[in-house]
DNA sequence: TACACTAATAACCCGTGAGTCATTAATAAT
DNA sequence: ATTATTAATGACTCACGGGTTATTAGTGTA
C-alpha cells in the first residue's frame, strides 16, 4: 500500500502517513506555527496549514495543543520568554561606557532577535493585541515588562555614571524601544514588498538611530546648556569589573 | 405600517427602514467604515457591521461600494490623501529655527493626525500590509511617499541652514518617523488595554522624543568644535552663523 | 389613483476555518 | 499470531462572512 519503510526514511519530507513519532511532534508543530504566525499573523494563520507544514493532519495538531490560542502561547514561551535572564546577565558583565552599551544592546538585539523569526511575534502582537486581549495580557506580562525593565536598567546606568543626561525613565525607554519596534513593523509589512522604495538596510538603520539617539540631530553647541541641566554630582565613575 | 415620517425625522438613529437618502449614504458609510476599520482592523471588520453602524443593510452598502476593498480605499482617500498639500504649504511659510520646526511638526502631527481616528489607518496598514499587498501598494503611493518627502524637506532645511548635522537623509527620516509610528501602534494596541502598565501620555511621549531627537541622550561634552548657534527655546531668527 | 422608477431590504449562496469524532493502523504485550 | 493500546487520520459539523438577487416600498409623474 505504502512505499517500503526504507524509502520513507530517506527524506524527512516524505514520511509514512501514519508514522508514530510522539516525541518529535510538538517541536515540529511549534516550528511550523512560528513560521506561519510570523508570515501571516495570528488571525490569518489556519491551523490546518500549520499541521500540513509540520507534516501531520489537523486532528493531530489538536492532539498536542488544545486550541489555536494555546498553540500560540506555546510559540511565545518557546521563542521569547527565558531570553531575558541571559540578557540581564550580559548587562551585569558589561564594563564599557553606557554609550557603547546602548549601541551594543541595539546592534546585538538586531542580530539575535530583530533579524530572526522571533521579531515577527512582536510585530504580530502589536498588530493584533486589540483583537485578542487575552493574548495581549499574556504577552505584556511575559515579554513587554521584562523588556522595559532591561532598557530602564541601561538608561539608569548611564545616568548614574553621569554619561546620560537625566530624563524621565518612563518615557526614555521609548526612545530606545520605538526605533527597534518600528524596524520590526516595517520589516514585516512594507519592507516585505517588492518596491525599491520600501527597501532599507537594517544594520544601517540601527547605526543611524543609535547615532542620533546618543548625539541628537543638532550640531554640537558650546555647553551653555549644562546650567539648565543639573547633572548629578556623584558621577564618580563607578566602573564595574 | 411604519411610524409616521415626523417621528422618523426626530432622531437620526431611529429612521424609517426604507428611507431613501441617496445623497447622505456614502458619507455615513465612510464614517462608519473608518470607525470600525480603526477599531478592529481591515480583515476583522465585517461589512455588515459597517452597514449596521451606518443604519442601512449590507445590501445597501454594496449598492454604493462594489467591494470591501473599494470601501477601504475610499476611506483612505477621504482621510489621508489631500492633507499633504496643506502641510507642504505650512512648511513654506515657517520662519523659525529648524529645531522649532521639527518640534512643531511632531506636536501638531499629534494634534491633527495622531490623536484622531486617522492615525488608526496607519496602524492598520502597518499591521496588514503583508496580507493585502494591493492595499499596501495603494497606501505606499498615496501616503508614505508624500510623508517621507515632507520629513526629508524638514531635515534638509536644518542641514542647509547649519542647524542640523549632516546625515544620510534616507535613514534620518526614520529617526522622525519611527517615534510617531510607534506611538500610533502602541495607542491602538497595548495602549488600548486597561492595564496601568500600558498607559502613556501622548503629549509627554512626543515631548520626550523631540528632546532626545534634537539633543541626544548623552550629556553635552565640551566639543572644542565650532561655536554655533544655541538651539533651544529662546530662538533668535536663526540666520546662518 | 395608477404607474413607472429605483433605493433599500432580507433571504440566500457558497467558500472557509476551528474544533470533533469514528475509524484506521502502528506498536507493544501476551 | 492474536490482542490491546494509542498515534494519527480525514470526513464531519457548525458558525461566520463576502457578495448576490428577488422582492418590497418610497417617490415623482400623469
Amino acid at each position: 500500500m505504502h512505499s517500503p519503510t526504507t524509502l520513507c526514511e530517506l527524506a524527512a519530507t516524505v514520511r509514512a502517513k501514519h508514522a508514530r513519532r510522539k516525541e518529535a511532534r510538538p517541536g515540529e508543530l511549534l516550528a511550523a506555527a512560528l513560521q506561519l504566525f510570523v508570515e501571516k499573523g495570528y488571525a490569518a494563520t489556519r491551523v490546518e496549514e500549520v499541521a500540513k507544514l509540520a507534516g501531520v493532519s489537523k486532528g493531530t495538531l489538536f492532539l498536542y495543543f488544545s486550541s489555536k490560542e494555546e498553540l500560540f502561547k506555546a510559540v511565545v514561551r518557546e521563542n521569547l520568554s527565558g531570553r531575558f535572564s541571559e540578557w540581564n546577565a550580559m548587562f551585569d558583565c558589561f564594563t564599557g561606557s553606557s554609550a557603547e552599551m546602548l549601541r551594543f544592546c541595539m546592534t546585538s538585539w538586531w542580530e539575535r532577535i530583530g533579524s530572526t523569526q522571533a521579531s515577527g511575534i512582536s510585530k504580530l502582537m502589536m498588530s493584533e493585541a486589540g483583537n485578542f486581549p487575552d493574548l495581549a495580557a499574556f504577552y505584556q506580562a511575559e515579554v513587554i515588562q521584562p523588556g522595559n525593565a532591561l532598557i530602564q536598567r541601561v538608561l539608569q546606568r548611564g545616568i548614574d555614571r553621569g554619561e546620560f543626561r537625566s530624563l524621565d525613565l518612563k518615557y526614555g525607554v521609548y526612545t530606545v524601544l520605538a526605533p527597534m519596534m518600528f524596524l520590526v513593523m516595517w520589516k514585516h509589512s512594507f519592507g516585505a514588498l517588492k518596491g525599491a522604495e520600501a527597501q532599507l538596510v537594517p544594520e544601517d538603520y540601527i547605526a543611524s538611530q543609535v547615532d542620533t539617539l546618543l548625539r541628537g540631530l543638532c550640531v554640537p553647541t558650546a555647553p551653555a546648556l549644562s546650567k539648565t541641566l543639573p547633572i548629578k554630582e556623584n558621577n564618580a565613575v563607578t566602573t564595574r569589573p
